[in-house]
DNA sequence: TGCAAAAGTTCGAAAAAATCGAACAATTAG
DNA sequence: CTAATTGTTCGATTTTTTCGAACTTTTGCA
C-alpha cells in the first residue's frame, strides 16, 4: 500500500489550513480530535458517506492539520497541534475556544 | 436598487467565517481591509474576473466578515472587526498576524 | 438636460470540486 | 483460509466556482 502523505511543516500554509477548516464536517473532526487526541475515521459521527468522510480526512491531512498513522485496519488521526501553533500561534486555540463554547478569554497582558 | 444584505451579529457563525476566509482571494481582501480600513471593490488587485471578485465580496459580506456601504458608484467595504472579535475573540488578530508576517507573539500571561 | 464613464451586479454557460454508492485493498480475527 | 473491519479508489452525478457579456446605478460634464 502506498505511504501516507504529510506535508512538511514548512509547506503548511495558512490558506490551506483555513480552507481545510472552512467546512462543517472537517471542523467537527478537528473539534473531536482536540478533545480526544487520537481517533480513527470511523469515530466521527456524521451524515456524509464513508467515501466523502475519507475525502475530508485527506483534505485535513494534506493541508497539514492532522497527522495520520496506520494501526491495524484503522487510521489513527491526531491534530498537528504543536506545529500548527508554532506556525500560526493561537489559531487553533481561538477556534477551539469558540466551537467548545468557552467564555471569551481575557485580553492578554 | 435592492438593499445590501448583512447578517445580524447573532447570525454570524464560525463555520461561515472560516469558509469565507478559506479562499486566497478573500483572504487577500481581508488582509487589505485590515491594513486600510475601508476600500472599494476595485481597490483589490487580483487576477480574477470582475464578476468573480464581486462574488467573493458577497461571500465575505453574507458571512459577516465585512460591512459594505454604497458611496456614489462605489461600494465601500470594511471589516466587521469589533463584532467579529466579540464573537470569536482573537481569531482575526491571529490570522492577520500570520498574513502580515509578524513575529509569533509571546505566550499570554 | 442628456450622454458617456465608472463601479458593481446579474445572468447563463463552462470548468472545477464535492458527494455518493459500489468495488477494491489491507489487516486482523477466528 | 475465510470473513469481518476499516478505509480508499473509481466513475457518475450534483453543486460550486469562474468567466465574459449584458445590465443597473450613480456621477461628471458638455
Amino acid at each position: 500500500m502506498r505511504p501516507i502523505y504529510h506535508p512538511a511543516k514548512r509547506d503548511i500554509t495558512l490558506e490551506g489550513v483555513l480552507y481545510a477548516l472552512g467546512d462543517p464536517v472537517r471542523l467537527e473532526i478537528v473539534k473531536r480530535l482536540a478533545a480526544e487526541s487520537e481517533l480513527p475515521c470511523a469515530a466521527i459521527n456524521t451524515s456524509v458517506a464513508k467515501s466523502t468522510l475519507s475525502h475530508h480526512f485527506k483534505i485535513l491531512r494534506e493541508s497539514g492539520v492532522i497527522y495520520c498513522r496506520k494501526q491495524g485496519t484503522q487510521h489513527m488521526n491526531s491534530l498537528r497541534n504543536e506545529e500548527l501553533n508554532d506556525l500560526f500561534p493561537g489559531l487553533l486555540e481561538v477556534i477551539l475556544q469558540v466551537v467548545d463554547g468557552r467564555q471569551p478569554s481575557e485580553i492578554r497582558c
